[in-house]
RNA sequence: GUGAGCGUAGCUCAGCUGGUGGUAGCCCCGGGUUGUGGCCUCGGAGGUCGUGGGUUCAAGUCCCAUCGCUCACCCCA
């Protein structure tokens, strides 16, 4: 039997509601703040990303699924959203169109890493993006946003949690200083730490070994060496998030994988999913656009793992079960033939209706019906085709309810007549 | 890439120190008088015990290898 792939999974039918309730919520919140869907492809040219993400970034390094094509061009399966529609931005010249940009786009990225809790190799990412404004206000919108899908999806025990990364202006000084904390510590760091000290030491701040934690404890905070208008900027950030009844909590040491964020991060973390605990993560890249050849442009975004999302959510929600509108019950061939044509009748003018397909006994049609949760059952045999009248049972009365069925006569108007039937007893009042 | 735990029916699992694979639960299929579901009841289907070696009179059980899954490191969403 061949297997379906290491990391990766099928989301079979009595999974999928949730998936599509996540979708639903997102794309109605996101219009509402103003953003519109954009879809880019899954592949893109290596370089891409090699670009974006940082040549020296674990990422880059060693989890991207990356193959030469049939004409040996360079391209890999997207680990990550930002690159691909940035790239986008930037080749249809969107700035032209409006300098303010609100993007949206969600799907499939790819990362080749060892599978975990929360962690596969095909996941699903929803992301948000935001072109063209500097100010702080597009921080406190796209963070409100992110905010008001978890609030929407009603997922608490997540918390955001926010630092600034500073600027090219103002990094620098930051990397010495922490340099210089850390150089008389340097053999209490981890192999990896020692190693990428040297290229980025900050991220050492968010080293889960123990001897590095103690080596950070006392590090400098970026907070304390951000320019003035790095400083001034984080500061509105955090008065507009409070503004907006959005609750965060300020960590010095949260840093980020990805090379290109600047300035404002955050990160929405829990503590129901093991080891994975980011739900949710993003910033500020005002340099990535022109880095990518494009204009020079500020920017800011985030990145929700769908797939955590929707951990958190399945632990909580049990959506309600779905049934047919209306079964047919067929007894003999003619009833069969009969009722084929009404059911796909109905199905043609959006009403769902199920047959039995095989000859079985009208026992086990009820119970197939029953347990398909139709709410309707049309028994329709030889002797109701001869009189011209069938019985439509209403599913949800019980048993020996004699007032839960009815006599439908079948002439002409059938199809009609059932229509009303489901219309009349539909919950939703009418709508299917 | 490293480490740990686990692979018995479609699913969840029993199976003690080796002695013929469970009337186990759920699911599925069919009955319970002639054409009415859920509950109940009776019956049925379904497994080369992940795979390959080894030890033994005898291996689901012990040993080795291998594959797969899970969790953790790492990394991030």
């Amino acid at each position: 039997m061949i297997k379906i792939i290491k990391g990766f999974r099928d989301i079979l039918p009595t999974d999928i509601l949730l998936w599509q309730e996540v979708e639903n919520i997102a794309r109605k919140l996101f219009a509402s703040f103003g953003f519109c869907e954009i879809r880019v492809p899954i592949m893109e040219k290596t370089e891409l990303f090699a670009r974006s993400i940082g040549a020296d970034t674990d990422i880059v390094e060693k989890e991207m699924y990356t193959f030469a094509d049939r004409k040996g061009e360079m391209l890999t399966l997207r680990p990550e959203a930002t690159a691909g529609v940035v790239r986008a931005f930037i080749e249809h010249n969107l700035s032209h169109q409006d300098s303010v940009q609100k993007l949206f786009t969600m799907g499939p990225m790819f990362r080749r890493e060892r599978p975990q809790k929360g962690r596969f190799r095909q996941f699903s990412q929803i992301n948000a993006e935001f072109f063209g404004v500097a100010a702080p206000f597009a921080d406190i919108l796209v963070i409100e946003l992110l905010h008001r899908l978890f609030d929407e999806l009603k997922v608490t025990q997540v918390t955001a949690r926010i630092n600034s990364l500073g600027c090219p202006a103002c990094r620098p000084a930051y990397k010495q200083a922490l340099l210089e904390h850390l150089s008389g510590k340097m053999e209490n760091l981890c192999e990896n730490c020692c190693r990428r000290s040297a290229t980025n030491p900050l991220r050492v701040l968010d080293c889960k070994s123990p001897s590095c934690i103690e080596a950070a404890k006392d590090a400098p905070a970026m907070r304390e060496h951000l320019c003035d208008e790095c400083s001034s900027h984080y500061r509105q950030v955090l008065d507009g998030l409070a503004r907006q009844g959005v609750p965060f909590e300020q960590d010095d040491k949260l840093v980020r994988g990805l090379d290109y964020y600047t300035k404002t991060t955050f990160e929405f973390q829990t503590t129901m999913l093991g080891a994975q605990n980011a739900v949710a993560g993003g910033g500020r890249y005002d340099g990535l656009v022109a880095a990518l050849g494009g204009p020079e442009t500020p920017a800011v975004g985030f990145a929700v793992g769908q797939d955590r999302l929707i951990e958190l959510l399945s632990a909580v929600k049990n959506p309600p079960p779905k049934g047919p509108d209306i079964f047919l019950a067929c007894l003999g061939e003619k009833a069969a033939l009969l009722g084929f044509d009404w059911m796909s009748s109905l199905c043609r003018q959006g009403i769902w209706a199920e047959m039995d397909y095989s000859s079985k006994s009208l026992k086990s049609q009820m119970k197939r019906a029953d347990k398909s949760n139709a709410r309707f059952v049309l028994m329709v045999g030889e002797n109701e085709i001869k009189e011209g009248r069938a019985l439509l049972r209403r599913m949800t009365a019980s048993r020996d309810d004699t007032t839960g069925q009815e006599e439908i006569t079948l002439d002409g108007n059938l199809v009609d007549t059932l229509i009303k039937k489901v219309a009349e007893s539909s919950p939703a009042g009418g709508k299917g």
